[in-house]
DNA sequence: GCCAATTAACCTACTAGTTGGTAGAGTGCG
DNA sequence: CGCACTCTACCAACTAGTAGGTTAATTGGC
């Protein structure tokens, strides 16, 4: 079914964008492993630049939904840091991503074509908001205490994050990369701890 | 005369490797705007790896050498941190080099060959060992009060700072390179501030 | 229900251009 | 001369992308 065909395409693209980025990955490698011919993947994808972007497009789709339905599992705003870090580290230790996709775009931005510079521009759009929003709750929750504005706040977590997963994917060291966020993570939570396990009431909103 | 030669290469080289990386630059870029020959290019450097890894090699020396020197000039730590936090600022917003060019290899590391991945990871390492030497300054002198080790919190201060670089490169955004940054260093100020220019009892260790 | 036309999906074989790298022939200088 | 250096001319392998043809399923007219 060519359904399947295209998706297929479209998922071995995304391993090799993660492992390599742009520049590093060709499609006679996509055609190895999927098992079709280069031609058949220009027939699904007309060029590298629209396969790349749709590509990072539903990556930043299925990030963002998997955000979304963090927020909605985990009303604590601070578990939900928590738990966003404890993914990733859990990535780094275990080699399943040592980067994330849009960190290692983020770097070829300037080699990017436009529609791709276009989707890793909204990825950290995304992402920095989702950031604030879950920032804000945690503070109308009174368990997050911000020393400045949530945008700022904000911006400065999302580069610990990345800059953290940089570093520990130089020197191979997820350690590092829990000990830094959680760091951050920690610094936000209110003066007055919830004592470890005591569940804050649960409330909608 | 070769030397120049040489040295031109590698100038220009460097510059590429800031601006796409490894692997979006070639010899034939290179050959064009130092006009010589491909040939010559293999004459000095025998291949891309070897050239690669020099470049990153000067330019490690090259930050370290800097660094050491602003180690030397400015002797108060908190204004230390930020001249250097002020030279990326610069760098970021006259585009002068949008990004460190170890950031970008390092989101590239799983496709360097490997004298220059460590060469990279030499050079995270080592500016590590700075921003930790810089923060036990400070703490010497009184101007600095570490919620954590040294250690950590120069891995920590290490992440803001590349991973701001690394944010603001996507969205072209200085302001915010500095805001995340600068709010970074200034935690870390002792909580009774040296009133700006008064400056610490200068004492060999 | 049957046959012709169309179409989606895929192929092989090719293009033009680029990649890193090499062979060997100058060139100019001490 | 001999040596350091640079060149032209080439290579095989790879790049994204194209041309043109082959299947097999789908559609529409009768």
């Amino acid at each position: 079914m060519s359904t399947d065909t295209a998706q297929r395409i479209l998922d071995r693209a995304q391993d090799l964008m993660i492992e390599r980025g742009y520049n590093a990955f060709s499609y006679a490698d996509i055609a190895e492993v999927v098992k079709v011919s280069k031609a058949t993947i220009h027939f699904h994808y007309a060029s590298k630049a629209v396969l790349s972007e749709q590509v990072v497009r539903r990556y930043r789709e299925g990030v963002m939904s998997n955000l979304r339905q963090l927020s909605r599992q985990v009303a604590d705003a601070p578990a939900r840091l928590e738990a966003y870090a404890g993914y990733w580290e859990n990535c780094i230790r275990t080699n399943t991503a040592p980067l994330c996709m849009c960190a290692l775009l983020a770097a070829e931005m300037l080699t990017l074509p436009d529609p791709v510079k276009s989707e890793v521009q909204a990825f950290f759009r995304d992402l920095e908001a989702w950031l604030a929003g879950t920032l804000d709750d945690g503070v109308r929750q009174g368990a997050l205490r911000l020393p400045r504005d949530s945008a700022l706040e904000a911006k400065s977590l999302l580069a610990v994050v990345y800059g953290a997963m940089l570093t520990a994917h130089v020197s191979r060291d997820a350690a590092a990369f829990a000990a830094v966020v959680g760091d951050a993570i920690g610094r936000l939570k209110a003066a007055a701890p919830t004592p470890s396990v005591k569940k804050a009431r649960k409330r909608p909103r």
